[in-house]
DNA sequence: ATGGTTTTTACTGCGTC
DNA sequence: GACGCGGTAAAAACCAT
């Protein structure tokens, strides 16, 4: 790390430095021997005398905005390393370089190489252990807040956890954030658990949005090789009937009815939480305890339509089985 | 990127209170 | 007339390829 950047950047100078050789042979006109000048407008370099195109579509290095004073100027400026998330400090811990010269060039002495080696071993270990320690720390404080919004129990946190640790050691989290890594484990874990909450409700909980959830929980489902099955609808069903107040009896037919909806094999390809809505539902209206189909969409956050499209396939369903 | 599937949105008509 | 419900068409979201 420390030293590619190094290095690149070490290359990155020259390169300029060859461009501006370039741009001082370039001062003539290579047509007819004329003075060119550069416009910058155009990014074009042309012959004054002829007017041919020496050199186009020119890359403009200035800055692109302006500065009125020296604090708007100094406001504005991005120059300097730049810092970065993808670290705990930013990029702005310690780094010790790799070549061994002193800060005027000179070699240094074997002795002082040696010296200089197990600085930077130990620079590293005190750099990355520390981070790692940082930066789980952070995670575990998002996983913990976001399990409590959303009342999960301590297990799916220790789970959570192990994933997030995981995830950590097998070097995921470059180019991810903190929240998202630490959002999707907590995701994960809970449908682990059999007790899943929808990507919806985990997104309202959550620092990060529901697009980069989605994306970094595939990324950590794949490479840690998680074996996580499509949530059972039958798992949404206490949540749902408990927030629409229904009866034990009515829970118990619910479940009822998604046992013969997988036995029908209807459930495949449908969303887990429009079939245990769907199945609330249908259950309310048995019992006799009728709930309207927006109070259950409301609770479930799923479309009224797709609690009637489902719950039409409940019952068909499960007439054909008792026939 | 694409195509197929599922879900959502928006709208309509019907019956009931 | 408001409400609950059913149905439909089109749009949007999702998923595997």
């Amino acid at each position: 790390m420390t030293d590619t950047s190094v290095r690149r950047f070490q290359r990155e100078n020259e390169e300029t430095a060859e461009r501006e050789d370039e741009a001082a042979d370039e001062l003539t006109c290579p047509e007819c021997g004329g003075d060119v000048a550069t416009d910058t407008e155009h990014g074009e370099v042309v012959c004054q005398d002829c007017g041919l195109v020496v050199d186009e579509d020119n890359i403009d290095r200035g800055p692109e905005w302006r500065a009125f004073d020296a604090s708007e100027r100094d406001e504005k400026s991005r120059v300097g390393a730049p810092t970065t998330n993808m670290m705990h400090d930013k990029g702005l811990s310690t780094n010790i370089g790799w070549q061994d010269k002193d800060a005027y060039g000179n070699s240094l002495s074997s002795r002082q190489r040696q010296k200089m080696q197990r600085l930077r071993t130990w620079n590293e270990r005190f750099r990355t252990r520390d981070s790692k320690e940082r930066n789980l720390k952070q995670a575990l404080g998002e996983i913990d807040r976001m399990a409590s919004a959303l009342g999960l129990p301590d297990n799916v946190r220790e789970t959570a956890s192990v994933i997030y640790r995981r995830a950590l050691d097998e070097n995921l989290l470059p180019g991810r954030s903190i929240e998202g890594v630490s959002t999707s484990a907590l995701y994960a874990a809970a449908r682990q658990a059999g007790t899943p909450r929808s990507l919806d409700e985990i997104t309202q909980v959550s620092r990060v949005e529901k697009d980069e959830i989605a994306r970094t929980y595939r990324y950590v489902v794949r490479e840690l090789k998680l074996e996580i099955q499509p949530a059972d609808p039958e798992s949404y069903v206490p949540r749902f009937a408990s927030d629409l107040d229904l009866s034990d009896e009515a829970e118990r037919r619910a479940r009822e009815l998604l046992q013969s909806a997988k036995e029908a094999g209807i459930h495949s390809g449908k969303s887990p939480v429009g079939l245990a809505a769907a199945a609330v539902y249908a259950a309310s209206l048995l019992c006799n305890e009728k709930v309207t189909q927006s109070e259950v969409s409301e609770v479930a956050n799923i479309s009224e339509v797709t609690i009637r499209n489902r719950y039409h396939e409940l019952l068909e369903a499960e007439d054909g089985l008792a026939a």
